[in-house]
DNA sequence: ACGTTTGCCGCAAACGTTTGCACAAGCGCG
DNA sequence: CGCGCTTGTGCAAACGTTTGCGGCAAACGT
């Protein structure tokens, strides 16, 4: 038997159905219809009313496990992040968290470190975990764990990449455009030997602003030296470094760098650094995102923005939408980046 | 090696405890009762291996949601951010991850902006969703949230934050000794007048950095100007910034600052730079936290480092205990900070 | 030989919901 | 006045687990 207060205290932590309806003088399936929107519909609206208040007046909060369970859906959504530590990707973690909160889903992030196999094992707890869709920026997705997805149904939506075939919804941005603009700045600044050291190419963001690059080049009649495009196997600082002092030591002749994203704009700029080269005077550096501090750096990089909350955002109102309505073809919504010029770009200085 | 890839992708959609128990040839208790570790001895050595590698066949992952509903666990915990932007807070949330995973449980991360509001809702959401503990990093809980949390007797621990009393376990860094090296590093270099512009002292770190400098002035001789101590209301950028420039229009005398973080130190830089001051020529700024980055500023920061990952791993690791063997008694984990002396601080220049 | 323990295991009742189905009124209509 | 139809509600069976209880052998003690 149970001292009185302990349970007060725990019936007050878990009110359930039960108990509303019992106040409402209802049966517990009468008031779920009532509480639910889509049903309530079905019971008559004076009792509607008095299961509302019973509800209202206990404080009761349905039990969303004991929901998944009967309905198979948790109001859960999967987010699959490559690298947390990367300061472009909490923009976008607000963007989608405070669209999904909205209607009410809880976004559940999982950093799978830039590993295959992390990402598989993250992917496989979530679905386990009942989640109702995922929206992953990391679309390094191997063909089984695509078909994984497709075969189960389970909607997925790509923030920040894309594959190659369109056949995934995704938010992203304009790479190839984002680039073009890069390389338009340092030809106009006069610069014509410009190397790009850029991300891996079985992601769409580095393999996209890699064509960017090249085509880019070739709009403005400049000829892209294939010993300085070079591609890293991460996007991250460390290989922006290696890449750039490969790119020095290559001894092949280059005023410019076009980087993959701003980490290894970064990872340039200690490299230029320990090779006692200047940035801007010696080699101007762009760089990728305008990820949040980087008009901060030394010197503050020039880069190209994307609007990282818009596309959080809309990477979850796509997924919103396919939970909600089912299927519609796969949206490809890509929206525009600007070009934000600052300290590490200058004008060539003729000799 | 995998079996026929189809079929086990298909069978992986729902495979029950049912299924394992008919073809182990056992009842799905039992089958439960094989499954898990402590019951395990339960039943027959022989038997548990049947059912293990039946279910090791059909590649079973046990339904969270329906355990849940049983057992009132969902393997799951609330950890609350005040602002996910802070990079600060992404390798602290590494280590909650890497720890929680590993024992089987799932972080769910809430971004709360540092409103009280939001953490509120945040808070009962999370609890309507059955998390089984929370970490938080937002220490503003009132007392009526305290209060909330004390009576359901869930188990919450602090990261980076503590409260007056310790009542409530915490991982943090050491502030006072942190601030106290800081004030100690500008001392030796000959400075004298010396500004602190820290965060709000409603939260520990707030309160305890602030004590810190008081304390270490007092240590090495030097009277705090008591004008020259601001408590700004966040820990951002701007607020710094906003305390620097009302530092400097004070017409107070200084030349270096202790700020309450890195962040706020960063908007150090631009206030003394918008008032045509150089850092540190004129004046030395000392940061806190050591963040990613920070050595990467516009100059480098000075700054006192943390260890951001250990931290949070540590913090997960108490709630775990807390999970796992129940309360024993509120833990204080304390880690050192190191100093990190880079080039946003100087030797006063004697004139 | 006969209780009694012991070791395994099956049975079935939960956990808190949702939902198909049945059923009871109430009502209009021929 | 009975027929069918609508509207509102109750009933009970799920969803996939865990777990107390009891049963049934086999092993044991005397």
């Amino acid at each position: 038997m149970l001292p009185v207060t302990a349970r007060n205290a725990k019936e007050q932590l878990r009110v359930t159905l039960r108990d509303v309806a019992r106040l409402a003088g209802v049966h517990p399936g009468t008031a779920s219809r009532a509480l639910n929107e889509q049903t309530r519909s079905l019971v008559n609206a004076e009792t509607a009313q008095r299961v509302l208040a019973a509800a209202d007046e206990l404080g009761y909060h349905p039990n969303p496990i004991a929901r998944g369970l009967k309905t198979n859906r948790s109001y859960t959504v999967g987010v699959l992040i490559p690298d947390i530590e990367n300061p472009l990707f909490p923009p976008i973690i607000r963007g989608i968290e405070d669209r999904l909160d909205q209607a009410g889903y809880t976004p559940v992030i999982a950093n799978t470190e830039n590993d295959a196999e992390r990402e598989r094992i993250d992917f496989r707890a979530m679905r386990a975990r009942q989640v109702d869709g995922f929206i992953t920026a990391t679309a390094r997705l191997d063909h089984e764990l695509l078909d994984e997805v497709a075969g189960v149904g389970v909607p997925l939506v790509l923030v920040n990449r894309r594959v190659e075939d369109e056949s995934l919804p995704s938010a992203t941005a304009d790479d190839r455009a984002g680039v073009r603009m890069a390389v338009d700045l340092l030809a106009d600044l006069g610069h014509e030997h410009i190397a790009f050291l850029g991300g891996p190419t079985e992601l769409s963001t580095g393999l996209q602003r890699k064509e960017g690059f090249i085509a880019g080049m070739q709009d403005r009649g400049l000829k892209p030296d294939p010993a300085l495009v070079a591609t890293g196997e991460r996007f991250t600082l460390d290989e922006g470094q290696r890449l750039c002092h490969e790119a020095i030591e290559s001894g092949r002749q280059f005023t410019a760098i076009v980087a993959g994203n701003d980490l290894m704009a970064l990872g340039c700029y200690d490299a230029l650094a320990e090779h006692g080269l200047a940035c801007p005077g010696d080699v101007s550096v762009v760089g990728y995102n305008d990820m949040p501090f980087s008009d901060h750096f030394n010197p503050p990089m020039t880069t190209i923005r994307i609007p990282h909350y818009e596309i959080g955002r809309s990477a979850a109102d796509l997924l919103l939408r396919l939970l909600e309505q089912g299927p519609d073809g796969s949206t490809q919504l890509v929206l525009e980046p600007t070009l934000v010029v600052r300290g590490s770009t200058a004008a060539l200085d003729k000799k």
